[in-house]
DNA sequence: TTGTACGCGTTATCAA
DNA sequence: TTGATAACGCGTACAA
């Protein structure tokens, strides 16, 4: 562990210059320069990161509040974590993991101690104390999510009231006014997942302001989910609704898809399929199904890009909400609505 | 960010009693403790993390090197990580967490600069460079793995050797002289993990020694494998098995057991199924399939407990290795041997 | 173009 | 029991 004297004696020349060397604050003479240069790479010197925090520098370090309960969706939770620190790491920055539930406190050292330089929250509730409490931490945070209470951190998001709307709209316009609704891990919206709350609460009142029918699906536990009953019940069922909207993960899905097939319903011929608000692999689908899908990295790029912005122009990002417009991927598992029974192609 | 100072000014004292308040290492008078109490609670101070570090304290901060490549066992990769994670912020360490590709580099970065005190290996290649060019880390290095060279860092794994051994015997006692195999990934086989290798390896040397037959599977692609035609061929094959060795996930696995029983073949009774180097999650499981598991929650406190000793302490690391012996989990998938046809329970 | 010296916030040593 | 001060390694204002 050589320090900076190390390096500056062996090349014959004073601390200040190294430390100029690696700035590139003044000039140097390229002489001095190569001396320095060997005498780096001889002694295997790195330049102290706490030394260069304590003057006062950047450290470049991030931290990712995950607070990590006991059930919860690793699929989801990977694809953001892991698309946030690739785009930090990218960015030059590396990334503290903070996963205990105590996660204000948590924060509160970590930006308070300038062991970080800002903060990522990411799998936000409705009602989320990180962000509520977000004037504690003395560092700039962004929220990947998009909470009621958020005056002192910045907020990234996917549109998931327009997706409530767009959802009902559009099997709107092909016809659909009875639709089912496949509800998503009641445990998510127990815990107040806030995009599913959100969601939720914009296609019931999509719905109703267009007279369609929603018939929705009982509580879903995906350990324990029985897609035959569903699909008597609700697809097959006295309203005979021609449409489905699902708020559930692939398995569950699957499952549904799979059931719907053996009754003989024919997708999107006897009901149409749409999927939002999930992130549905096209490997793992039994049938391809039209989806209005999560973008984790859309959402991460900019959480991250607003917080270098926050650090590295000293921007103030407080109460800053950038919510994106959700798209329609369409894998053709819609259709115009048709009476039942009716037989053939449109 | 009040600093120290401020505290002292505040409490009416030097920043030396405050500094030792904090720390515990000289008796404070019970009124002089108290003052400096209130000024901090009243300053919200946090003492700076650099600047304890500069000093030469410990910094209480772990990285944990997870190279992410394009396509990886996520759930698994999760179930170390997490763990880790755990074990870490419960020994009161915060954690780094290392993605790049570049993880030597990464790594001696981090070390070097004294961000942390020390690093654990995750996923771990057979032959692993990180492990391999531990040396160049100037902090202790402990790998969940137990990568071919390994003179400068821990390595603390499952024996996977012998959890090949222990199949092919367990199968050779209970009668099963021909034993189909279902390999794992190709992908993981391939990119030279660790684990699969060793057990994949031993297991051959054992059936070998013991007369086994051994019935291995074309390689396995889950995102497109065929079960129906893996049970045609070879459950269902020729060669006659009675029993199935499964080195593959639970959704492969799940697959194989379907079709199993949709050919009215039936687990024990007609083929003993035994999982090695899987996490089943019994939730998932369409049969309760016997397992020699992984067991990430020892293996990472193992970890942790190890770079522990390395940091608290000063021990000396490198080289010790710690491989836990594998345990079977029986769910009732195993069974004497017997001729096919035969009817009726044993 | 280069060197000297100060200060960042903390802790340990020494003195009171 | 408490206070003053040097030192950790680095970056930069200032001097040369």
């Amino acid at each position: 562990m050589p320090g900076i004297k190390d390096v500056a004696r062996l090349a014959g020349v004073s601390v200040s210059t190294v430390s100029y060397v690696f700035s590139g604050k003044r000039s140097i003479s390229p002489k001095t320069a190569e001396k320095v240069r060997q005498a780096v790479e001889k002694l295997g010197y790195i330049p102290n990161a706490s030394a260069q925090r304590l003057r006062g520098g950047h450290n470049r370090i991030i931290a990712i509040s995950e607070p990590i309960r006991d059930e919860m969706n690793q699929t989801q939770y990977n694809a953001y974590f892991l698309e946030t620190a690739k785009q930090a790491k990218d960015a030059g920055y590396d990334v503290l993991i903070l996963t205990s539930e105590e996660a204000v406190i948590d924060i509160q050292r970590v930006t308070g101690s300038n062991l970080v330089e800002g903060v990522i929250l990411l799998d936000l509730m409705h009602k989320d104390q990180r962000a509520a409490l977000a004037h504690l931490y003395s560092k700039p945070c962004v929220a990947i999510g998009y909470p009621t209470e958020h005056q002192d951190c910045a907020c990234i998001d996917l549109d998931f009231t327009k997706m409530g709307q767009m959802a009902a709209r559009i099997l709107y316009r092909l016809g659909h006014h009875t639709i089912a609704f496949l509800r998503g891990q009641e445990e998510d919206y127990q815990r107040g997942a806030g995009y599913m709350i959100l969601f939720y609460e914009a296609l019931l009142k999509e719905t109703k302001a267009l007279g369609i029918t929603l018939i929705e699906s009982e509580q879903v536990d995906h350990h324990n989910f029985d897609a035959d009953r569903f699909t008597r019940s609700i697809i097959n069922g006295p309203a005979h609704p021609t449409a489905l909207i699902n708020q559930s993960g692939s398995d569950v899905l699957n499952a549904v898809v799979d059931s719907m097939q053996n009754a003989g319903i024919s997708i999107p011929d006897d009901c149409s399929v749409l999927s939002c608000g999930t992130l549905l692999e096209k490997e793992f689908l039994h049938q391809p199904i039209s989806e209005i899908p999560f973008t984790p990295g859309k959402l991460c790029t900019g959480a991250v890009s607003i917080l270098r912005d926050a650090i590295e122009n000293k921007r103030d990002i407080r109460g800053v909400v950038r919510l994106f417009k959700p798209n329609l991927v369409d894998r053709g598992s819609l259709a115009n609505v048709r009476s039942r029974n009716e037989g053939g192609t449109i």
